[in-house]
Parts: C-alpha cells; sequence; structure tokens
DNA sequence: TTGTTTATGCAACAGAGTTGCAAATGTAAG
DNA sequence: CTTACATTTGCAACTCTGTTGCATAAACAA
C-alpha cells in the first residue's frame, strides 16, 4: 500500500512531509531515531519530525522502541495497530557494534509467571549481541 | 556487608557522597531515577551523582536500566556482578501506575531463537503493567 | 476558488547528561 | 598526627533531546 492512502486511512491529513517520513520508514524492518531520520529528510523542521512520528505512533502507523544506549528510535507497525492498541508485543534486536535495532516481528514472546500481586500489560524485550552484518 | 567496605572492594575511595548514594540503594529492589535520588543526598551535586553512579555501573556495584518512559535508573546489583561484567540478565516490572520499578532478580529468562547470522550477548526485558501495590 | 481547519516552522524553553578546571577531600607514608 | 599526592567534588558552561506557543502555510471540503 502506499504511504498516502495508509496516512489517509488512520484519519490524518496526507502531507508532503508525513508521507515522507512513511516512506523512509517503510524499506527496511529497522527501528530508525530523531537523528537518524532527520538528515533523510531534507528541510522538514526537526519540531514537526517529532510531531509527526507522535501521530503516527498514536494512531497505530508506527511503535516507539529505547534501545540500549537509551536512545528513541520509530520503527512500523506491521500488524494491524489501531489507536491507542499497539499489537507491539514482538522482539528488537540491538546490535552493539553498528547500533541497527532490528523489529524480530516472527519471533514468539514468552510469558513469564509474576509474583503475586503483579499483573502484566505488555513486555518490551531487547536482545542484544551481534547482528549478522557485523558477527 | 556495609557500603564503606563494598566500595572499598571494589577499588573505589570511601566518600561521603557514595557512601550515600550505596546506603539509599541498599534497602529495596528498586531502580531509583536520578530526579528520585537527588532529593534524598541532601546537598550532593547532580554532576557528582552522575558520576558516582557512572563509577558504580563500571565496577559492578549497580547496573543501568531504562525504563518505558525513557527514564535511566539505578538499581544494586545483587549477583557478583565485576568490572565490565555484569550478571544483569534479570528481568524488570515497571508499574505503569506508580511508575516503579522492580528488579525481578529470582525469575528466569528465556533464551530466544535468532535467525542465522544474529549472536546475542544479553538481553533487556521490560514487563509492565501493574505492580501489587497498585493492582 | 474560497474559507476553515490542520500542519508546519520558528523561537524559546526545560530536562538529561557531559567536560574542563579549581578547590576540597581521602589515603598512605613519614 | 601531619604532610603530600591522588582522587573526588562542585561549579560553569555546553550539547542533545524533547516540548510549548504562536504566526504562517498548506490541505481539503464546499
Amino acid at each position: 500500500m502506499n504511504a498516502a492512502q495508509e496516512i489517509k486511512d488512520k484519519g490524518l491529513k496526507v502531507t508532503t512531509a508525513r508521507v515522507k517520513v512513511l516512506d523512509i520508514l517503510q524499506p527496511d524492518g529497522l527501528a530508525l531515531s530523531h537523528m537518524e531520520l532527520e538528515p533523510m529528510l531534507g528541510k522538514i523542521d526537526r519540531i514537526t519530525l517529532y510531531r509527526i512520528l507522535n501521530d503516527f505512533e498514536e494512531v497505530g502507523l508506527v511503535h516507539k522502541v529505547i534501545d540500549i544506549d537509551g536512545v528513541t528510535r520509530f520503527a512500523l507497525c506491521k500488524h494491524n495497530c489501531t489507536t491507542h492498541h499497539h499489537n507491539d508485543n514482538h522482539l528488537h534486536f540491538n546490535c552493539t557494534a553498528c547500533h541497527k535495532m532490528y523489529c524480530m516481528d516472527n519471533l514468539p514472546v514468552t510469558a513469564v509467571n509474576l509474583p503475586k500481586g503483579f499483573k502484566a500489560t505488555g513486555q518490551s524485550t531487547i536482545i542484544y549481541g551481534l547482528c549478522s552484518g557485523c558477527n
């Protein structure tokens, strides 16, 4: 599906900036940081980028992951996420050499047995090590 | 063991600031943020606190966790961690109501089957939901 | 094409974290 | 218990990340 249609389907206005951001996030399954996205976008204001990513997250187009260095990253949602309901329980792999963050959409997430009184609503797992490119 | 001895054993100088920080981290199994630690420490400079926590992490006295809001938190290492070798593969529970971060030292971490070429050296899992106090 | 709504860019700000340097403190030796 | 050296602390200044308010520009429905 093309980016403009996806944006429209989520009830957002189709702007050149939004289409550009979504197009960049399409190809790879990588979670990108602001620092990485900004130079790829040309003359789009960094504040605008913050707002676009936040909007995209709210409507379920992208999800946010914080990598092992504390850097916030954004990746496309592959499953049918909707506003305020993300199916983002998948694993992420963070390469300690090249710092790339991979979405591991097809790996299963193991449920954990918590102590009495604790109730889990979700979990975020980041596996770190060397990716196939750096290994 | 008392804080001063632990600090000395790791090869660090025993200072009032370091003892104070370690004493505060002792009681609970909670991971505390800078914002939470600062007011508990009295007149210790915030830069000093950054340096103490970084030093403690390097020698294996504390470990760093980034919570689901992106806030960096520090907790005592319960296992025998050494310089640059943390056994910090345990789970963390982050309460979405009170924002407390618990170290779940005794829960097992499940190994994950990664795609070819990827080599894991560790993993960080944060389970979020309601803690026993808020549930 | 016009008018209204929404998005963008800019300025200014708040918070987290780092670095350099002078003063204060810890520690070991005399 | 005093001296001397090494390390730590506090301060100033800075970078990087992220947010808010407001005027202008762009989307889109009529």
